[in-house]
DNA sequence: ATTTCCGTTTACGTAAACGTCAATTAAAGC
DNA sequence: GCTTTAATTGACGTTTACGTAAACGGAAAT
């Protein structure tokens, strides 16, 4: 045994190698999520056979997917987005619509925190008035 | 002439009206939607004949409603939001809820923000090499 | 041999939040 | 009186991001 299929995966560092369901765990999203994302071309993991292989590489291409997900990109934009950390840092034209799309969002950004702060004081004085009415009914 | 539509509209300020399309221009939202919130219980607007008329109470709900959504709220989240608002501050089990998706809301709002600082300092970095390589070509 | 488990493909289903007609009505301006 | 103009109702369409079920494939465990 020269090689146990662990330590020829884990051998590398930056050969490391994933199947679906330890991303899917890892991140957790389902499996069908990460094959959409596949489809919709976000990812293209390598196969052994008919089997989804994950580079490294494909797990941080997951990542990103997911955190464009979460700052409201949608997969569309986020397959922009990702496409440009691999590309060439010359072309800035792709640079400005990267620069265009985050500077949109730091404004919904700042507009959600209003709401919240405002939300959250009247949130504040609904409980005054809650609490308040509590202990006039002892 | 005693009293024009108009002075009869905005003679007492806790009884302004508005149409459907003021209040569509004034927050930039479609008629169209105005209609569905109704239709999904949000507001419920006097009739004359047909026609809606929305009050300053029906307007204040609209911006809740406005409001929740920038938050990310679904609409039926925002409908029991909003009905708490107009419910006697006794009932403590709605105060919980209340609290309990704020708190919610706040950590996703606090992931966000962390998103986008990661997500910024990538950024820069990029930007960074970008123009290194472009003064590299001079 | 067969159950079990993980994975694959294909395809249809779904929920939210409207958009987009089409047909109708009603009011307002000229 | 006629025509814009604003509003209504009803119904079907649309997009995004998957969920869900069916049917199958290979490998491993019992």
């Amino acid at each position: 045994m020269l090689l146990s299929s662990e330590t020829a995966r884990k051998g590398d560092p930056a050969q490391e190698q994933f199947s679906i369901s330890e991303l899917s765990q890892e991140f957790d999203v389902t499996t069908r999520a990460i094959r959409f994302y596949e489809d919709e071309g976000l990812l293209e993991p390598h196969r052994q056979g008919r089997q989804r292989v994950y580079s490294s590489r494909d797990r941080v291409r997951l990542k990103l997917i997911l955190r464009g997900k979460r700052l409201g990109f949608s997969l569309s934009e986020i397959g922009d987005i990702i496409d440009m950390y691999d590309s060439e840092p010359g072309e800035v034209g792709q640079l400005q619509y990267f620069i265009e799309k985050i500077s949109v969002r730091r404004k919904t950004l700042k507009q959600q925190r209003d709401d919240i702060e405002v939300t959250l004081k009247e949130l504040d004085s609904i409980e005054k008035q809650c609490r308040k009415s509590m202990t006039h009914l002892d």
